[in-house]
DNA sequence: CCGTTTTCATACTGTTCGGTAAAATAATGC
DNA sequence: GCATTATTTTACCGAACAGTATGAAAACGG
């Protein structure tokens, strides 16, 4: 995973870093969806020509499989993260509240690329739409595993269905994700998150 | 709000229902969004041409305007309904248990039209993206007021902060939306409705 | 029958979409 | 310098987009 190449490459040059470029078009697809972005916005926000995009990235829907990746191992990373708390509820709090906090940061766009890109919706983005919908059946299986350990070590009531209450989370996450894209307020979302801990079951 | 004029109209008669013609319309983009319908789309599920569909509903934007407002009669009516339920706790059961029902309904697509086309967002998708944020606002307020009610009327804890609750309660039924849109099936739909509603504060 | 009115069907407008062909350019090893 | 390799630039491709001009067709009152 070295981004060093150990020689220099034979051509010529890139003029421009992949890493850098590659944010740029995070933050546009996390903004304004995967098909209500264009190519043109594209290369005007990563200030490449068209060909260098496909040269370095392969095409759009490859460049977009990309920031989703970054996204997930930056921004995202909390919601991971969080599993690895000592008790359920910890998990649950710390969840909400990151995602919160992620929301409340002025410097980064409201909402979550993964429902913001979920629901937009012509036949040409079926794939990214299968590929998120895959990704979230991974985190709720995630958290369920967590929260049946939760069960088993008695940190949660012992007839607790895991699968439902992390499908629950889960709602509350993304209800809070579509609200924040509507333009609630960071205190609007932290006072509903910590209404949701309030009622967290044990 | 007669649809049968009493005295039949002078030109030629149009050779499609309206009606049904904005059901298909409706239809179309609760299940694609906005952006995701074609007019080309439009006219095929419509049955009509391209200029009939002008003449008849003026453009896109304004054709989705009106398959709102008959989704927000008809199928999401049960959201305004529910207001009248005499306790806040019957009101939640009633909303919750309502969205679910009509998303386990296989003859209508999934999710939900609001949340939908609420995050499909290309620049020129901006008009309809406030209309459906301010309907948002406007439900969630009547919400608010409604468990103001229920405080000053006993059945909801005197400290309850009703701003925050209404709130809570819309990110768990615009979760449940996105959930349902990506394929979640309506049996673990349910469970997650119950238990928000076996959480519900009183 | 005729003139009027409105809707119908066909064909088209200019623009934007994602993606690419081709030549110029800048680095390499020799 | 010279061939090679990869990236840059400019220009373009066919398809799809929302919206429309035009004339034929179908109802009416007279």
């Amino acid at each position: 995973m070295k981004t060093e190449p150990p020689h220099p490459p034979k051509g010529r040059p890139r003029a421009f870093d992949t890493d850098v470029a590659l944010g740029r078009a995070l933050e546009l697809f996390w903004r304004q969806g995967y098909e209500g972005t264009s190519l043109s916005d594209l290369t005007a926000a990563m200030g490449i020509n068209r060909p260098s995009l496909y040269a370095a990235f392969g095409n759009k829907e490859q460049l977009f499989r990309l920031a989703l990746n970054r996204y997930l191992r930056g921004p995202a990373a909390c919601l991971g993260e969080a599993l690895r708390e000592p008790t359920a509820r910890k998990v649950a709090e710390r969840m909400l509240r990151g995602v919160v906090g992620q929301m409340s940061d002025p410097k980064l766009p409201k909402g979550c690329l993964v429902v913001q890109a979920a629901l937009s919706s012509g036949t040409e983005a079926d794939p990214i739409r299968e590929a998120l919908a895959a990704h979230r059946n991974e985190a709720r299986n995630a958290l369920r595993r967590r929260f049946e350990e939760a069960i088993a070590g008695g940190d949660l009531p012992k007839g607790t269905d895991a699968t439902s209450l992390a499908g629950y989370l889960m709602a509350v996450i993304h209800g809070l994700a579509v609200q924040s894209a509507s333009g609630m307020s960071p205190r609007e979302l932290q006072a509903i998150a910590e209404l949701a801990i309030q009622h967290w079951p044990a």
